[in-house]
DNA sequence: GGTGTGCTGTGATGCAGATCACTCGAGCCG
DNA sequence: CGGCTCGAGTGATCTGCATCACAGCACACC
């Protein structure tokens, strides 16, 4: 139990998490379960038709998708540790319509439902911030429709490969296969192959092994935002 | 106010204003303006950058839609009395990603920021609906994404259809032109035309004038679901 | 060593659906 | 009234991208 307080205390100081009370907290802490993933492993699966949990991220990285009718994975987003998954489903007792699994080995908090809404609602800092978050949520998915119906291939997977950037570093987290880009910015695997062949010629990013690393961040976040029409 | 005291009675009874307990209710409507708005007329305009208000739609019909950077219109959704709108860009601070105008004829309710936190958050049930209303708005997304990516044109049509659907009559509500239909479908209006005229042609809707009626929903909603492939 | 299994790289082909280019009818109004 | 704009309807064309069909490569596991 101290070792989860130590890990939250390394989180991001702006997580849902550090923004609920002490003693809430320990609550939360009490009636949660901790649970260690390996890569690959499901925590939440598309179809399960009770979703009466929440799951936080410790450690790790976790990738969110659905498969829809016609066999096609769609990765919805990646997370990060702080991030909180699997709330809709709980919010709204609706069935679980994408599956959660580790893209790495993490490490998850498994709150339940009642403890999680607890906790939410124990103080009007950590209520906002799981608002503020929703609606940041649904700001990004707007966008995603957005470029989904409006721009080509290169601006769509340059809006992907933003959303995957590192500011740090200029690498892609979530060390993402070609496949997986695909499958989060909405283009064939071998369109993104051709594209990061392209952009590399051009010397716009570079490939060392499997990370991506993007050089020329401003064409990138030009192309991102304003397509190339 | 008094009228609008009536106005709110005769809401949904499951809306985020019968929530909020009746001596907030009152504060919030003494801080917020009412406002008429004619066809077509703006409410918010995408671009905006400060989203300090929400708007509540009393009566009537909203739109709430997106221009992308290559010109093309974007429906993202459209709104029926009861509904809370802007409270993304308010929510989180952002910027105006999307403009919201009426449809038809409409009263709403302006309700600024704070005020409308204080009253959200001023007891659990009304910030759980709150809360459970942004739940499922992603949900929601997930599903126009992953049609979008996934699906021909035939169900994308038709789960666009589906979601317009007023389950009482059969009938599309917010009477949507061809063209508003395929920047709702995300597919170009004169698809739109050819697809309506196959279902007519088959039995499935039928058109008087500018309204259409769904006859075997069954269909639509298999076909919505399902996909035809 | 051999034989998976997963990811990458690249040409050739096909087709769904956007776009273009019209016509036609229905208001609407100066 | 003629001229306007706005929506519906329908063919012909064009093209972006998915799909197919490979080949090469790394790395694991027996």
């Amino acid at each position: 139990m101290t070792e989860t307080d130590a890990l939250i205390d390394k989180l991001a100081p702006d997580t849902l998490l550090r923004a609920i009370e002490p003693e809430q907290l320990a609550n939360l802490l009490r009636s949660s379960k901790r649970r260690q993933l390996k890569r690959g492993e499901m925590i939440i699966s598309q179809g399960d038709d009770v979703g009466d949990f929440a799951v936080v991220l410790l450690s790790g990285s976790l990738k969110i998708s659905m498969v829809s009718v016609n066999g096609r994975e769609i990765i919805l987003n990646y997370c990060s540790p702080g991030d909180v998954v699997g709330e809709i489903a709980m919010l709204d007792r609706g069935p679980r319509t994408a599956s959660v699994s580790a893209s790495e080995a993490s490490e998850v908090l498994v709150i339940p439902a009642p403890a999680f809404e607890a906790a939410a609602l124990s103080n009007p800092a950590s209520t906002l911030r799981l608002l503020r978050a929703m609606a940041s949520h649904i700001r990004q998915l707007n966008l995603v429709v957005e470029s989904d119906r409006t721009f080509s291939m290169a601006p769509r997977l340059a809006r992907a490969m933003v959303r995957l950037l590192d500011p740090e570093n200029g690498k892609l987290r979530h060390n993402p296969s070609q496949g997986d880009l695909g499958a989060f910015a909405g283009l064939a695997r071998e369109n993104v192959n051709r594209l990061l062949s392209e952009w590399e010629e051009q010397g716009i990013i570079a490939r060392e092994g499997r990370g991506l690393q993007v050089l020329d961040r401003e064409y990138m976040e030009f192309l991102a935002e304003f397509g190339d029409d």
